[in-house]
DNA sequence: TAATCGTGGCA
DNA sequence: TTGCCAAGATT
């Protein structure tokens, strides 16, 4: 089939690397640089599995290193392989989840976990593709795990990338606030041909973003780069936009967490009115009262702490219902009936 | 495309 | 202390 090719100079695509982009002395200075400077990281070194690799990924998903070490340790230790999570319930992968954040990512890992036995023999798949088709992987990830996994070459996309591409190459403070096209071109053009290299400019380029080139404050002083970046040599000029921060307090968020936190404290299903809050009354605990909730005095010492929390939020009760609902749509939680009391457990 | 989804370290 | 924001995925 032929289709015209409807280019007009209005639409003509821009270059995808900007002219005097030292492509070689990126690659050789930032991968000298990662092999120099790189943390030690248990999921990089040779002796650990696509498994590792892979949970890693999912657990560093918007969520800081230092936190994600202790959870993968132990995750590794309890689930070396996808079959042993696979044979576990996802309520198992939620608990040991602990607070990491974004519970939905250990759902969706346990639900990979069950794939890759289902559909792969138990072995982590290192075709993107493939990777690509299980819950929770989207395009970073797949390549992410094919890469550091397997070797293969692929090109990887994180925000750490995108900034030192954005800086380095582009002269821009930030990266557009979602992926565009032409950031996709330009991290392809970057990649080096050699596979191994390629490798580690995807490793060492995401490194390079998380410790020198930051969002907030960037050490330029302790940049491989400095003096072949775009950014500093066009003066270092102000991100065109500002990022808009993720609200947090008095939002559904902030109480969902609460009830994530009392399920997984709880070793046995909850009562629904606990969580829910519906019946009134004075907190007996503190002598505070809220208008709508009340701290049950015979709540179990597991939730206590965590129920008194959620109770001291206003305004609560439709937020509270509103969360539930949104837990319950979520798979995070079932409901159990005994004896005419609903109970809620993860 | 843009909104939504948890949590806590750190400046 | 308050706000930023971190190896994204999904709808």
């Amino acid at each position: 089939m032929t289709s015209e090719p409807k280019r007009t100079a209005r639409t003509r695509p821009e270059p995808t690397l900007p002219e005097g982009t030292n492509i070689e002395a990126l690659h050789h200075r930032i991968n000298g640089w990662f092999l120099d400077q790189a943390r030690d990281l248990p999921w990089r070194r040779d002796e650990c599995t696509p498994w590792g690799v892979m949970v890693s990924e999912f657990m560093l998903q918007q969520t800081p290193v230092k936190r994600v070490l202790p959870v993968w340790e132990e995750w590794m230790r309890r689930w070396p392989t996808p079959a042993d999570l696979a044979a576990e319930p996802t309520s198992e992968a939620v608990r040991a989840w602990g607070r990491l954040g974004y519970p939905r990512r250990a759902q969706r890992l346990h639900g990979a976990a069950v794939a890759i036995v289902e559909q792969h023999g138990g072995e982590v798949p290192a075709d993107y593709e493939a990777l690509l088709a299980l819950p929770g992987v989207g395009s970073y990830t797949a390549a992410a795990i094919s890469v550091f996994a397997f070797g293969l070459r692929a090109t990887v996309i994180d925000t750490n990338i995108r900034r030192v591409h954005a800086r380095a190459v582009s002269g821009k403070a930030l990266p557009s606030r979602s992926l565009t096209a032409a950031e996709t071109r330009l991290a392809e053009a970057l990649m080096p041909a050699d596979t191994p290299t390629s490798c580690l400019w995807n490793a060492a380029t995401m490194e390079l973003g998380a410790l020198v080139c930051t969002a907030k404050s960037p050490s330029c002083q302790l940049c491989p780069v400095e003096d072949l970046c775009a950014w500093v040599a066009a003066g270092k000029p102000e991100a065109d936009y500002t990022p808009k921060g993720q609200s947090w307090h008095g939002t559904d968020r902030q109480v969902r967490g609460a009830v994530m936190a009392v399920l997984r404290a709880a070793h046995e299903p909850v009562e629904r009115d606990l969580i829910l809050g519906a019946s009134s009354g004075a907190d007996s605990a503190s002598g505070t009262t809220s208008p709508d909730l009340a701290f049950p005095a015979n709540a179990p010492a597991a939730v206590h702490r965590p129920l008194k929390a959620l109770y001291a939020l206003s305004p609560a009760t439709e937020q509270l219902q509103r969360c539930y609902a949104g837990l319950l749509a979520d798979s995070l939680a079932r409901e159990v009936a005994q004896g005419g009391t609903v109970l809620v457990s993860l």
